[in-house]
DNA sequence: ATCACACGTGGGAGCGCTCCCACAGTACCT
DNA sequence: AGGTACTGTGGGAGCGCTCCCACGTGTGAT
């Protein structure tokens, strides 16, 4: 009681009554001040502006989260553990996109890990009560029901990548097909001859189009896909590395591997190392990404860059425009919005 | 099913009155349930929480922070640019200390990066709106005046590190002296003579002591000090390779280097490499931090693990504790508490 | 029997905001 | 003159909770 009264009363926050009232002027017309509303004097604009300044006042954010039903805060939801995130440098690429965009804004990001059955609950639990306005939503599975749980609650969402080619939620994606292609065609390019593939799991729409693009360019090429020289990894390193062991045991001819990310990349160069074969003299290697990782291995990694910052702009412009328009998602749903951007190869020492 | 007949008929979520008409009780009894008091029959509480079951109630965030004036969030608070915090292991490995101990309590964590003038601006008015209930700071340099702020603010902080060791906030620390020590004494234990370290930021003051344990272990050995055997990197792996390059050019017979960081060892890593000086035959390393970096390196390195998610479960206990205590903060701060976990060498190939 | 005092319980009174209706004032038409 | 159409403004009515006071009812002591 004594601590609710002081707080409320005399060392509290001034509120936006009290605004009003120092400022000569009602409630409403604070609101909208506050909230930018053109329908305001330009004398009276000043005159609460002024008063605001002198007060201090700051909106209290869990009045308006009530009174307008919006919490002008969006999740950034991760179905993946901790682990995982912090150990692929794609998910913190994103981040710092989707982080520098919101900066501009008044939005507040939220970092969420979903990556096992309790964690689903609970954030289906915080999803159902609505604590945030949007959600955007990376390295989503081919069967995650989150986007349809997203769906059905009503609740704006952008998706990284997509589930498939007809992705039903708007979503921002890098054109892995191409990018594939050009890293097949640069290793045919420097003569290689026997190309091998590492690929991301395949439940993930983006390493199958990867591989997709892998296949193409050899067909492209006229020469015919061994199925050996295809090694299905995990996206980890361990998983690079024992790809690239299998491939190295049912193929020593190999000559050259496209790996479907930076990370198994730098499995497959510590499980060739182990093998005794030099980087790019026996075999020449590309990754995916373009992340720290290419930059700093040893040798440099030629890696296909991914606009990754970019994307993360682009969806949170998605994601706020999904907000902006409001609650009649059914309708909106028809024009989908899809943004694919461009990959582009970078060359380094290692092919 | 009846949680969707429930919500399609009333056309938004269940609120708090609909549950205690359902139950057949008054709302504030349904509250008691839903908050865990004690002062509730068990008969009542199974009829509310059958009707809670029933239609899916889910409380609203927004209202409940209203009306209690509390958030049920906290924020982890990093004075740094997101590329020092996704470079540097530290950072991931105290936040998922931090995210596992939290995921066991109803809060929600926000992380917040600090790293320049307008995001300071924007944090101080984060925190003047009372948005989350506690901070947790990490990484805070000497003269930063965040700490301050939070305590004018009168909001609970635990500080990652001490400021100096009179720490006015609570904190949680590592041992990082006794750790410098250790690392040192294993060095002379393996006969090595000419002992050098790289330190981190000396405004940082856990660096400063790793810098003292340096010292004074060499000391207690009977070794004076060379200063030209200290060079100052900033925790950055750059500046491990620089100070690494000074080192070799101002005592080309040095044998010997501990880091400050593990970051910063795999700068010098770089650096010796390039001098042609192979470890540990020439020079032995020794990291701090025992991160994913030292496990990883080639060849692995010897480093000093501090349990740093040991440490984020108990800042995370502290800061717990300092919200449950209530406002009056400043009778609190006389029983100051300050955690010191202890460290522990951990010896790979690189020594 | 009376008092005392637990315990459970219902519901009024806000928390600080946004939304929206009402209304005065001004401007420009018929 | 009256009508119509704006613009700018004030303030009531909530949003869905928590807090707390008041009110039974049951227990034990006096």
């Amino acid at each position: 009681m004594a601590a609710h009264a002081a707080r409320g009363r005399s060392g509290g926050r001034p509120t936006l009554e009290e605004v009003a009232a120092r400022a000569g002027v009602g409630r409403g017309t604070v609101s909208r001040v506050i909230n930018g509303s053109p329908r305001v004097s330009a004398a009276t604009r000043t005159a609460v502006e002024a008063a605001v300044a002198e007060l201090g006042y700051v909106p209290n954010t869990a009045a308006r989260a009530l009174a307008a039903n919006r919490t002008d805060a969006i999740a950034l939801v991760v179905p993946e553990p901790e682990t995982r995130f912090f150990a692929e440098p794609y998910f913190s690429d994103v981040l710092r996109g989707v982080g520098a965009q919101l900066s501009e804004t008044e939005m507040q990001l939220l970092l969420i890990f979903a990556g096992n059955d309790q964690r689903r609950q609970r954030l289906a639990q915080y999803l159902a009560a609505h604590r945030v306005d949007g959600v955007l939503l990376v390295s989503v599975h081919a069967d995650d029901p989150l986007p349809d749980l997203l769906t059905q609650l009503e609740i704006p969402a952008v998706i990284s990548g997509r589930r498939s080619a007809e992705e039903a939620l708007p979503s921002v994606d890098s054109d892995n097909y191409a990018g594939a292609c050009s890293a097949v065609d640069h290793l045919m390019a420097r003569g290689r001859t026997s190309i091998a593939t590492i690929t991301g799991r395949l439940d993930v729409y983006g390493a199958q189009r990867r591989l997709d693009g892998y296949r193409t360019a050899l067909e492209g090429a006229g020469r015919t896909v061994d199925e050996r020289l295809i090694a299905q990894g995990d996206f980890t390193e361990e998983g690079g590395r024992r790809a690239m062991r299998e491939l190295l045991a049912a193929c020593p001819g190999v000559d050259a591997v496209f790996a479907g990310s930076d990370v198994m990349a730098a499995g497959a160069r510590q499980a060739l190392r182990e093998a005794g074969r030099r980087i790019p003299d026996d075999v020449a290697l590309v990754g995916f990404d373009d992340s720290a990782i290419a930059r700093h291995m040893d040798p440099p990694l030629t890696s296909v860059r991914q606009p990754i910052e970019e994307m993360g702009r682009a969806m949170i412009d998605l994601l706020l425009a999904e907000i902006a328009d409001g609650r009649p998602a059914a309708a909106r749903r028809l024009e989908r919005r899809q943004l694919v951007l461009p990959t582009e190869l970078v060359e380094r020492d290692s092919s």
